[in-house]
RNA sequence: GGGCGAUUAGCUCAGCGGGAGAGCACUCGCUUCACACGCGAGGGGUCACUGGUUCAAUCCCAGUAUCGCCCA
């Protein structure tokens, strides 16, 4: 027999481990079946499970088992990407920790350094994913840095160069002066912050006592700047235009230009142009040829272009040095507050500095155009859809893609310089220097670039290097294109939009028909879950204490479309409780022999409650499917959870209770049967969004069976199984039982207190349904028989049912004028409703124009409302009348 | 500044043209032989505000307010 409680941690333990042993996870194992394709967004390989990827995989999972269940041939293909900064950070510091730098290593020793760490540390995701129940294909998991994946890296950029769309450029980057290395604009934070805004005179030259001013937000940057700019309309400054000033403390003479980028409305309507170290000022000195003065090094401290005293100051020193000796040449006209937004590294939080190098960009314009149009097409769809304008306004304004980073880890960019520094792009070193040789018609020596790619870049490739490409394999036929991609919002651009560009670039065709945007896991309060706030919920935590499926349920029912999941441990606890009351439920079906038949048909029942719950599981079936067809998850969940308690523990089980114990062995072998299967198909319903207990109890409940749930087939039936007529006599029952109760217990009958019941003016049917209910009834009201009379004896409870009226008898227990009181109440409401449907139907527009089905259902309900009004009436009248 | 979203019961959220639902919390009553992680019965809402469309608006449209997110 079964436990009192469900214990989950030793069954989750001991299915998950069988799943995986006996190849219930993997792809490619049914033939000729349709395949059914998630590719996992590769977590960072120094990761480990938040909330945020325990939604993000519950969900995953929940697609993947059903489609397993439905017989298609599920792919879902797991790995983790090799997150360049993140990782190379993380074996810095443990080099730290020993005293060393991996300069003390060199390269190749260093990269040794992170692929052993790796070994040992790397990807402890995804052993806490199968804490989760996690199902993907572990026998194909990937890491970008595989030797496959590495090939299709090298492949696409030697392609996309060859095409035009990579090259090298002399730009200005996003660079982080912590970690030396360019980010690519994603990885800029902006933070808002209030700053100050300094403003300097500068004397115009050739002309004493006359000084142009301008505002700043960073002084420093005036060592570098070569020019000034104001706008061509602006009336204050026409004459300057043309002239120049002297740059204080430098001494170099700096032109004034005329540029619409000059706003007049802001400060003095002059600004200082710093071509070398702000993006607009780039453009404003490419526009007026202005000379480039780079007067920051890698660290961001001053080199030697700047006078003597600032050389070797860092960004913030030189700052205030710079206000100071303005101030002190009286040239500081003043100083402000001023809101205003920094860039900050996200990896390293430092404030990022623009930076003139040379680096290697990707132009995404051009392969942003077939991805947005296979947006706009249809060809990928968004859901929610909202989520195409997202990425819709990024695709069409996007910037180059800088694709280098000055790091070690990762996949090292495939070019060689020549002695002159001629670049030759090849998938090897050989290539290279045969393209090198005969460039230079004769040996020369090559050297390779240092820099490594974006992470993002092979994260890019995903969806094909992962089946293989650029090999012509089955699997990338077989599974290429894939059917959705699961994620958060966040990595639209990042992940999402780059996919696309490289899938529809490289593979003719989008990697998947649609994109499901799931919502953030916030804290109860809403708010942004976050180490520094301290407000994280781990996930692993919940899973101990309640178990994954709890968790699972939890974050299924909270996945509203659109709205971000706000999550707490009461929550997790409600659905906890309600695995333990379906384990109950089995329970007790076991304890009552109520297991599953083979071969049982439920349209083979004679029994109305056995036809009923039937019924309702069909109805079920459907709306479970139809949910998560939608990705409405929410909806799934919340369909089985009304159905698993409010009908079949609620009621169900109440009602065949007096069956199961009773003398009819035909009756009772039928329910036996039919609450076997009922259970049985609940399992597979929910399995989906819990699959261990499910799992659990469908070994328990037939301990000889084939196979497991996992594999099992998803529930389909057909439409005989529902019957309106049985559905209406069923909810009359339920209306019986539970008008009785409430009146029982609005007058305060004592619970233990059996009471007979007196039906009067009983219709056929209600005649009929006593007959074949009484007994449910009478347990489950707890009466004490139950007659047909119209005469009402003194004192009684008297309830409105449709047309019979019950009779309670409870003379000397009752409280007359309580009775007396509760029966106008009904009346009183009884008559507002009348007057409401009166009021509707007796507006000629609404007869008019209506469809005529609604004013019929208004009639009908009128019609209800006054038999019901007639009724209690002459209940009341009966009542006055003792 | 531009865009997106939200505003429904004490809390967290569903619903989205024909007089509003769930879970939790709350109140009352229950050792009813699966389950107190339970059973039964309740209380609680001018569906943010103002207009408009419509026979009919919590639902559609416009505007306002407040909050959140993204982008500049």
């Amino acid at each position: 027999m079964l436990d009192k409680t469900y214990l989950p941690a030793e069954v989750e333990a001991k299915h998950y481990g069988a799943w995986e042993e006996s190849g219930a996870f993997a792809a490619g194992v049914r033939g000729g079946a349709k395949p059914y394709t998630i590719m996992m967004p590769p977590p960072n390989v120094t990761g480990s499970l938040h909330m945020g990827h325990a939604l993000n995989h519950t969900l995953q999972d929940i697609l993947i088992r059903y489609h397993r269940l439905r017989d298609r041939d599920a792919l879902w293909q797991p790995g983790t990407d090799h997150a360049g900064i993140a990782t190379q950070m993380v074996v810095e510091r443990q080099l730290d920790e020993e005293g060393k730098s991996r300069h003390d290593l060199g390269r190749e020793g260093f990269i040794d350094r992170v692929w052993s760490w790796k070994q040992e540390s790397g990807g402890a995701i995804t052993r806490q994913l199968r804490r989760l129940g996690a199902s993907p294909d572990w026998m194909r998991e990937r890491f970008t840095m595989d030797e496959g994946l590495s090939d299709a890296v090298v492949k696409v950029f030697v392609e996309l160069h060859n095409q035009g769309l990579i090259y090298r450029d002399k730009r200005l980057v996003n660079w982080d002066p912590k970690l030396h290395t360019a980010i690519s604009d994603l990885e800029v934070e902006q933070r808002e912050t209030t700053g100050s805004m300094w403003h300097f005179k500068y004397p115009i030259e050739g002309a004493d006592n006359q000084y142009i001013t301008v505002a700043t937000t960073r002084p420093e940057t005036m060592l570098g700047d070569s020019g000034i700019a104001v706008h061509p309309e602006d009336e204050r400054y026409a004459e300057l235009v043309g002239k120049s000033c002297v740059l204080p403390i430098v001494g170099r003479t700096i032109p004034i230009v005329a540029d619409e980028y000059a706003d007049p409305e802001k400060g003095s309507g002059a600004v200082k142009i710093t071509p070398a170290h702000d993006f607009n000022d780039f453009e404003v000195g490419r526009r007026h040829d202005l000379e480039l003065h780079n007067i920051f090094d890698a660290d961001a401290q001053l080199n030697e272009t700047v006078p003597g005293a600032y050389r070797g100051l860092d960004r913030f020193e030189a700052r205030h040095k710079v206000v100071a000796e303005m101030e002190a040449l009286g040239l500081l006209a003043g100083t402000e507050e001023n809101p205003m937004v920094i860039p900050y590294g996200d990896r390293s939080g430092v404030v990022i500095e623009p930076w003139l190098t040379d680096q290697w960009y990707v132009d995404a314009a051009t392969l942003a155009g077939p991805a947005i149009e296979a947006v706009e097409k249809g060809k990928t769809k968004f859901v929610p859809a909202h989520w195409e304008n997202t990425y819709f306004e990024w695709m069409r304004n996007i910037q180059p893609w800088c694709i280098s980073r000055q790091i070690w880890w990762g996949h090292r960019i495939p070019a060689w310089y020549g002695p002159d520094g001629e670049v030759f792009v090849a998938a090897d070193e050989d290539q290279a220097q045969a393209a090198a040789d005969a460039h230079y018609g004769k040996p020369s020596e090559i050297t390779r670039d240092p820099d490594v790619l974006d992470t993002w870049f092979s994260s890019a490739l995903w969806p094909f290097s992962t089946l293989g490409w650029p090999q012509e394999t089955a699997e990338l036929d077989t599974y290429y294109p894939t059917d959705v991609l699961v994620t958060g919002f966040d990595i639209i651009f990042f992940w999402v939009a780059r996919m696309m560009m490289m899938g529809l670039h490289f593979m003719d065709e989008a990697p998947f028909h649609t994109v499901y945007i799931h919502a953030l896991v916030r804290d109860e309060k809403g708010q942004k879950m976050s180490k520094s706030k301290g407000n994280v919920i781990d996930p692993l935590e919940l899973i101990d204490q309640y178990g994954a499926d709890a968790l699972r349920f939890t974050l299924t029912a909270l996945a509203a479309q659109g709205r971000d999941v706000r999550l707490s441990a009461s929550r997790v606890e409600g659905y906890r409780n309600f695995a333990t009351k379906l384990w109950n439920a089995a329970r007790y079906c076991q304890i009552n022999g109520c297991a599953p038949h083979a071969g049982f048909d439920p349209a083979s029942c004679t029994l109305t409650v056995n036809r009923w719950i039937a019924g309702g599981v069909a109805a079920l079936a459907d709306d479970v499917t139809a949910a998560i067809e939608a990705y409405r998850f929410n909806d799934a969940a919340s369909h089985l959870y009304q159905f698993i308690w409010g009908s079949f523990c609620d009621w169900y089980l109440e009602f065949t209770k007096p069956v199961l114990t009773g003398e009819d062995a035909a009756a009772k072998a039928e329910t036996q049967a039919a609450a076997g299967w009922v259970l049985d198909q609940l399992l597979h319903l929910l399995h989906p969004i819990m699959p261990f207990i499910t799992e659990e109890l469908w070994e328990k409940m037939s301990p000889n069976r084939e196979g497991r749930l996992i594999t099992a087939r998803w529930p389909e039936f057909s439409d005989d199984l529902t019957d309106p007529a049985i559905e209406a006599e069923m909810d009359w029952v339920i209306r019986c039982v539970t008008a009785i109760r409430a009146v029982r217990s609005e007058m305060n009958v004592p619970p233990a207190a059996r009471i007979p019941l007196i039906v009067g003016n009983a219709g056929e049917a209600t005649r009929a349904r006593l007959e074949i209910h009484g007994d449910v009834i009478s347990v489950m009201a707890r009466l004490d028989g139950i007659t047909f009379g119209d005469d009402v004896p003194k004192g009684a409870l008297q309830i409105v049912l449709d047309e019979a009226t019950l009779a309670l008898p409870l003379a000397g227990i009752i409280d007359v004028a309580a009775e007396k009181a509760r029966l106008e109440k009904e009346i009183a409401h009884q008559k507002d409703e009348v007057s409401r449907f009166d009021k509707k139907l007796a507006n000629k527009k609404f007869i008019a124009k209506a469809p005529s089905e609604v004013v019929a259902e208004q009639r009908e309900k009128r019609e209800a409302a006054m038999g019901e009004l007639d009724k209690l009436g002459q209940a009341l009248q009966r009542l006055e009348a003792l």
